[in-house]
DNA sequence: CCTCAATAACTATCTATATAGATATCGGCA
DNA sequence: TGCCGATATCTATATAGATAGTTATTGAGG
């Protein structure tokens, strides 16, 4: 039945699975997948080429790929992988578990929360930089977002060509929810920082009265 | 002028400066600031014992901590470590700089949006975890809050007490800023989640009328 | 046909974080 | 007084992730 037990906790893993999802669609090369990464994917899970490959490695190890030599070139190969049946349990198994969540890290609230030792307008700053951030955050995701709505996003595309196993309405609509949550969750980031815009006036307003 | 060059990239470093900050309000040793990461601190930035202990030391090297050796028990001693003046400095400096976001990672998205891959009931288990993750993060952090606002969060206490630097209003007032950041975005995440759960019944409505 | 930039496929190295444990002291109580 | 659980101080080890390369191939222009 396969599939050796990982020595590796389950603790985050995420990147294999996000892998295994894209290989569920089409067999790709590393690159093609490290590409994905850099696009649509990336936009919910980021992860480096040199995270990528040895992933891929380590996943064709424990049965859950398999890995194919295609030419490249006269003289080298590049390698071409596959998703085995193993691979499909697995990330079925993966949706039996529950979410690793992450510990609370925050690097924007860690600084506001000490704010008095800025001045006034260095946090004013840091605030602007928040709301750029998201911003542009935003605009990505709801590009994505619009893309998949009207089935114009690539990956989504040919997911829809492929995938006779589920519901397109489904597909589609799982992805929608997702970026949707992401484009929320800009909005919120936007309104916080412009509360805090407010506060720091009336703070200056508050300490130039004393 | 002292403090020499770190020769790490000023990429993350947010738990040097959590410790600094820590560290404006009184002297500690490595296990006063570790129990301040399980609690308060700890739910804007968490960072495990056998990283706080190395990163202190780190700190000494850097100038921005002095270390004293403070007998504990009949032979042994515990280090405890106090802010120099180069150590406020270069927390004042951390707020010139911009913050360092990470890379856009969330296992739950991750996970939500491949839900064709999971049985409904799997899909709801896994978001009405999402739910409790958020409700009991969101009761934490509203009595961090409550605790702050009227004055009786211990190490928010021991800050106005020691801090004449500063106008009280302000500390508290930062800080109830972040934490009210964290309530926030708790709540974006269970609104997000309920329409999760929405959706799968919808979708499992439409499937069983075809 | 040679060069150069873009594309493609990786590898090396370091830091941050997680997980787990090791060692010592203290205070109470049987 | 000798054991036990709580408190306190730190170390070892492994993985995830960030940063920065290296080497090969293709195709377009001179």
């Amino acid at each position: 039945m396969g599939g050796r037990t990982d020595a590796r906790g389950d603790a985050a893993m995420s990147l294999r699975y996000a892998l295994l999802a894209l290989l569920t669609a089409q067999p790709m090369t590393g690159y093609d997948l490290a590409k994905a990464f850099h696009g649509s994917v990336g936009h919910v899970w980021h992860a480096p080429d040199s995270q990528i490959y040895p992933e891929l490695k380590r996943m064709v190890a424990d049965g859950l790929l398999r890995d194919e030599a295609v030419p490249w070139g006269a003289a080298t190969t590049k390698t071409l992988y596959t998703i085995t049946d193993d691979g499909v349990d697995d990330l079925r198994r993966w949706m039996e578990r529950p979410v690793a969540y992450g510990a609370d890290r925050d690097p924007a609230l860690l600084r506001a929360a000490y704010f008095e030792w800025a001045d006034p307008d260095a946090a004013r700053r840091r605030l602007r930089e928040h709301i750029d951030h998201f911003r542009m955050r935003r605009g990505l995701w709801q590009a994505q977002l619009e893309a998949i709505r009207n089935r114009t996003h690539p990956t989504v595309a040919r997911r829809l060509e492929t995938d006779t196993l589920h519901d397109p309405e489904a597909i589609v609509a799982f992805k929608v929810f997702a970026y949707e949550g992401f484009v929320a969750r800009a909005d919120h980031e936007i309104a916080w920082a412009e509360r805090g815009l407010a506060l720091i006036d009336a703070l200056e307003g508050r300490s130039e009265k004393r």
